[in-house]
DNA sequence: AGGCGCTTGTGAAGTCGTGCACAAATCGCG
DNA sequence: CGCGATTTGTGCACGACTTCACAAGCGCCT
């Protein structure tokens, strides 16, 4: 994340609900939470209880409390919560009331296919604008935009006042694209590349590498079989079995 | 999220525990270094130390040490961590010395971008297999690899011995696709699909979910929003009260 | 009306992760 | 050979998150 705000103690009067400084791990749930209840709402549920709901979301139900507990009460005890009213709450507290509009900058291999991808469009986003920087792809017709230089990016993110980036160029040229979004008043970046970004304060970065992943389960893999291959313990360290592995295939992005 | 081994008390019975049981924590940032490494290698430097390594992380340089330290010691008081070395031991720690076979099943729009994607094959796995549903997708040849149909998984894996899913389909689907990979002996499954999976024990589960990052964004969009809208806190609460930005490093968990 | 079963909301305890601060270890050099 | 500069590895305190367990609140049934 790039930055928290601890605030202070939250005290607001009146019906309209405060912006409660939820904790981080929190805020990462709530759109999973979301999604379970539009889920629900479409199957004709009127309310739902936080055991149901939590096993929709794949959560504990004591966590999916104490979470919806952050934004307010806006459950009732002995019958549950409201399913629309609680969509209504969770979409507010995102900031989903209003739709996004999102600037995707690289219509690569990985830019084409979020382009395209409907998720966005359904739940919240407008994909406001594709951006490259290769002249060759520039006009090219994605999913009905056209791919615009990036020398336009900053007109284009004013005009349509555009504060949410996506960044899904090689690694190389992440990081100009970043100080080009900020320049343009784009203050949310989210960052395919495999790389980190230095960007200002005020300006939260989130990354999403595929193949780390992909890692991650190699890791649990491998705990897997050993532990199956010798229930003993291997002896020593790790250290000698490494180096002829494979013949280096280069990092190069 | 993965799941974990219930394990209750722990039931090694006495011996020297072969894998450390890494925190998840640290798991989850042993790729990033790994890119890092390579990177600095690429640059030719032999040793690194965890300032440098940490800043290009994009972590704390404690935190790295820590991390590391987990692994063992492997670097040199005074001097730094000697790069290939430390390659080597991150790699075989995350149980990339072997090059891992990873079947897709949906070659949609998504599917179609990460069967395309450089970056698995650059980081140690290989796209063993393509599949998908839909006949008329079937024979399609993307990336030098032609779609199978779904029927054909479990021959497949086995054959190709291959331990790891990625379910790129919608979701109503994924959960049978889910259920498919499980049969056909996978173990470990990257999920893009928005929906959650039930797997039996000893199944690793990792979702990826483009909508929610950008999601979590538009929170924060939110929030930064109406601070600068209303800088005071409204009637009868304690106003004021909000502490300056905290700078931090720019790291999506 | 009153009691009963159900469910929320939350204090409190426990677990996990982070970051500081420093001792221990190593190198280079005079 | 010893000293100082440097950097690792880690004990410790702190903060964040999770989970448990239960009181409080609500609706329904008698």
């Amino acid at each position: 994340m790039s930055q928290h705000r601890p605030g202070g103690p939250n005290g607001r009067a009146g019906g309209v609900p405060a912006l409660p400084d939820l904790p981080e791990a929190t805020v990462a749930r709530l759109p999973e939470y979301l999604r379970a209840l539009h889920n629900l709402a479409e199957a004709g549920n009127d309310t739902v209880s936080s055991e149901e709901l939590a096993g929709a979301a794949g959560v504990n139900s004591a966590k999916l409390r104490k979470d919806l507990s952050h934004l307010g009460s806006y459950g009732t005890r002995g019958v549950g919560y409201d399913v629309a009213l609680l969509i209504d709450q969770i979409e507010f507290t995102l900031g989903l009331t209003q739709r996004r509009g999102v600037a995707l900058v690289g219509v690569g291999n990985l830019g084409h296919a979020l382009a395209g991808y409907a998720g966005f469009a359904s739940r919240g986003f407008r994909i406001a604008a594709l951006f490259d920087a290769d002249p060759a792809r520039v006009g090219e017709l994605i999913n009905g935009l056209h791919v615009r230089h990036i020398s336009d990016l900053a007109d284009v993110a004013v005009a349509e006042s555009i504060a949410i980036g996506v960044i899904a160029t090689p690694a190389a040229s992440a990081q100009d694209v970043a100080d080009a979004l900020v320049a343009a008043g784009v203050t949310s970046i989210l960052n395919f590349a495999p790389c980190v970004l230095s960007v200002p304060d005020g300006v939260d970065v989130r990354k999403v590498d595929l193949a780390v992943e992909l890692q991650i389960l190699s890791f649990h893999e491998h705990r897997k079989s050993s532990l199956t291959a010798l229930p003993g313990g291997l002896g020593g360290g790790p250290a000698g079995l490494v180096s002829a592995a494979e013949p280096e295939e280069a990092v190069g992005t």
